[in-house]
DNA sequence: ACCTGAACACCGTTCAAGT
DNA sequence: ACCTGAACACCGTTCAAGT
């Protein structure tokens, strides 16, 4: 009956990303379907198949397709400052597909296109002098800490019906304050000043400040 | 016909949870399913039911049951030292359920037992002198820092199949040489030493090392 | 109170078949 | 080459029924 379908643009491997993004984005990883991709689609979930062999392979595409539209910086900028950018860079991506960078950030990319941007930030410590061992470890440090801000920031992973037993708020604020205290320095508009914080101080304590050069 | 099995250990919450984690590290997360569990407890899955209302809920319990566990620090020590052994507790428990860790670790815990745990965090910066704000940030960096690592050193994330188009060692090593020289340091042996720089250097960046006093 | 079995509305994927 | 439909082996959960 709708096996064809005119007012239907043509299934692509990019037009089928795009709007595997998309839903991710509007729906949920959790509710991310082939099923309900093709629906989307106007297709049938099994045409998928004939332009993505896989679920998996299909959302290993969507990695990288994200990845590979981030800029690297430019390599006349001094390393810190370089730095500075490719995590402005990556909390970017990750605010802009806050609900797709759950897979991404927690999945392995050994695409070229991953191991570009990876090489893109070993060459900064490498360019600011640090040894192959020091760089080795600062890129291990700067991406732990890269990784916990931006799931903290895309909240991914706290948006979920809070669990069995919430703690009330005046319970909170009478038995934990400093904990009650705290929230008011949780909230996204906080988010640049702390993690600022943080990555100036690693920067700085690995060697990395531009301004008062370590000896 | 199977209606009452005499050699099974009758039904019961904790029964179930600790079943539920076992299942969970050897299967994997996406391997634990309620029927699953329920075979391998030797009842049907809907009698689970009558002890945890949902999937959800019966995970949520695990990392109530998983927090609870773990130790506090004596308040007698200096808060430097506090965080080091909270840190240490924390990597511990990361590391005895590396594959539960995914789903503790990216999930809201917002449990009196999980609440504990962060005022006692929380404590560490407020003792040191720092001021609600401060200490407010500094429980985020660190926290930013600890949530990467750990998730680094579970390794549940990486885990997976390689992707679409692993790049092969030896295009690796010709067009992206600082990348695989890198790889050396990214081993398990090499991750409490990873760890502790980084550690070590937010802890004296943010005013916390007990050696010399900040001023 | 505790457990069961059938049923519902979902999954990802295989496979043979259509054009 | 591209797409379909039925089918298989799974999910979490509801609900009425058993003891």
């Amino acid at each position: 009956m709708t096996r064809f379908n005119p007012t239907r643009p043509a299934l692509s491997r990019e037009r089928i990303l795009s709007e595997a993004l998309a839903l991710i984005e509007s729906d949920g990883l959790d509710a991310f379907s082939t099923r309900r991709l093709a629906q989307r689609l106007g297709c049938e979930a099994m045409s998928l198949y004939h332009h993505h062999p896989s679920k998996a392979h299909l959302l290993d595409s969507l990695v990288d397709q994200v990845l590979g539209a981030m800029p690297l910086p430019d390599p006349s900028q001094r390393p810190a400052d370089r730095l500075r950018q490719l995590a402005a860079t990556w909390r970017h991506m990750a605010r802009r597909h806050p609900r797709f960078y759950l897979w991404l950030a927690l999945h392995r990319w050994n695409s070229a296109t991953g191991v570009r941007f990876l090489g893109a930030v070993l060459g900064c410590f490498a360019d600011a002098g640090l040894s192959r061992e020091q760089s080795a470890r600062a890129f291990r440090v700067v991406g732990y800490y890269l990784l916990g801000a931006t799931l903290d920031e895309t909240g991914g992973y706290a948006q979920g019906p809070s669990s069995l037993n919430p703690i009330p708020l005046d319970v909170l604020q009478r038995e934990h304050p400093l904990v009650a205290q705290a929230g008011e320095f949780f909230v996204p508009e906080q988010f640049d000043r702390t993690f600022e914080l943080g990555f100036e101080v690693l920067l700085r304590g690995l060697g990395l400040d531009s301004g008062t050069s370590p000896d």
